[in-house]
DNA sequence: ATTATATCTTAACACCGTCAAGATTAATTT
DNA sequence: AAATTAATCTTGACGGTGTTAAGATATAAT
């Protein structure tokens, strides 16, 4: 009576879902391809036809929570007008946002080696991090607007990034307790930062 | 001709130090006990009477090289006024540029479980993480000399923390390339952040 | 129907964290 | 100084881990 199949059918994306709730369960410290392996119900090595090794299954993973933070950052300005400089605080808020409800991601995304950035804002060399481009474009599109110079709104970008980035992670910290007050220190602090 | 000795004299600070130095060589992951062990010419099971289990060994570690960073972060201010504002800015750099001379330890320290930092400041559940105090103090003495109230010092511990800690995140990342133009990037970005 | 390809299993390897038992040395007591 | 206690280190073992090689099974292509 055992109608489990020979093959999965569906075990590479298997495995990356499977991985993230055992990450969520665990932390990255108690992950293990085997136990992976045993949530989808195959064996040790049968993740080894879709993955290099370890490593190369918790970069999909990441890859895969990176498109989630995405489009948590791509939602949070939908609807809201580029004119307004306001656009860039929620988007601000909503990065920080990402990470309060979800604190493993923070280590767990910005652990090496994986974020490549390309802070000189070239064409060569893109980076491999779509939130930086959805926080690039967005300060692009609203400062020019404001009569920014590109080199000056490039500063700002790294100002902004760094910010909201050291705001996550001061909030994810062990012992940090999120309540209402947050919400105004986070707001006052990236708009802040945005009238420069 | 064994000159070796059956007890090793040292060997608890030799595991932290060959920990360090194992660390920077092969990274975090490839780190493991019984390495660090080898390193110290003592068999797999020695550290096991010094440190509970890897963990033990490893926040030991941690408390190594937190130490050198508050020595960092003290040495940068000394012989620097309190009355000027620019010595919080001095701090700041200082905060940055340890983690870009040490990259490796910036994932290291800040991984969890380690610090727990008391963002409310009041006495009961101090942080466990002597930068922050030191950052926490001078922003307190610089400060309140300048007229703000202990609420407005608070926050501005926050935001320049948040500032100073993301910038340090991104610049450890994978494809930043720090060269002098930084210098001038943080110490505007800081010294901004600084006049509200 | 045959062949080729992709996917999965089994079995094995070296490495790892950890512990129990015992050996050796150092510290303390008598 | 001798005896006892305590601290430190070794040996040997356990189950878990990443990874690979060889082979089994199913799917796709011919």
């Amino acid at each position: 009576m055992n109608d489990k199949k020979y093959h999965h059918g569906n075990l590479k994306q298997c495995l990356i879902e499977a991985g993230i709730d055992l990450l969520n369960e665990e932390g990255e410290n108690h992950f293990s391809l085997r136990k992976v392996a045993a949530l989808c119900d195959v064996s040790n090595a049968a993740p080894y036809s879709h993955f290099k090794n370890k490593e190369d299954l918790l970069e999909a993973m990441k890859k895969y929570v990176t498109e989630q933070f995405s489009q948590q950052l791509y939602n949070a300005i939908q609807g809201e007008s580029v004119e307004d400089p306001n656009t860039i605080v929620k988007m601000g808020k909503s990065y920080i946002l990402f990470f309060i409800n979800h604190p493993q991601y923070f280590e767990f995304l910005f652990s090496r080696p994986c974020i490549r950035v390309n802070l000189n804002m070239n064409d060569d060399g893109k980076s491999n991090f779509p939130p930086f481009e959805l926080l690039k474009e967005l300060h692009f599109k609203v400062l020019s607007k404001c009569g920014f110079s590109d080199e000056k709104i490039k500063d700002m970008i790294i100002s902004s990034w760094a910010t909201v980035h050291g705001l996550a992670a001061i909030a994810t910290m062990e012992g940090v307790i999120y309540d209402e007050s947050w919400e105004n220190k986070i707001e006052a602090i990236i708009s802040n930062k945005e009238k420069n």
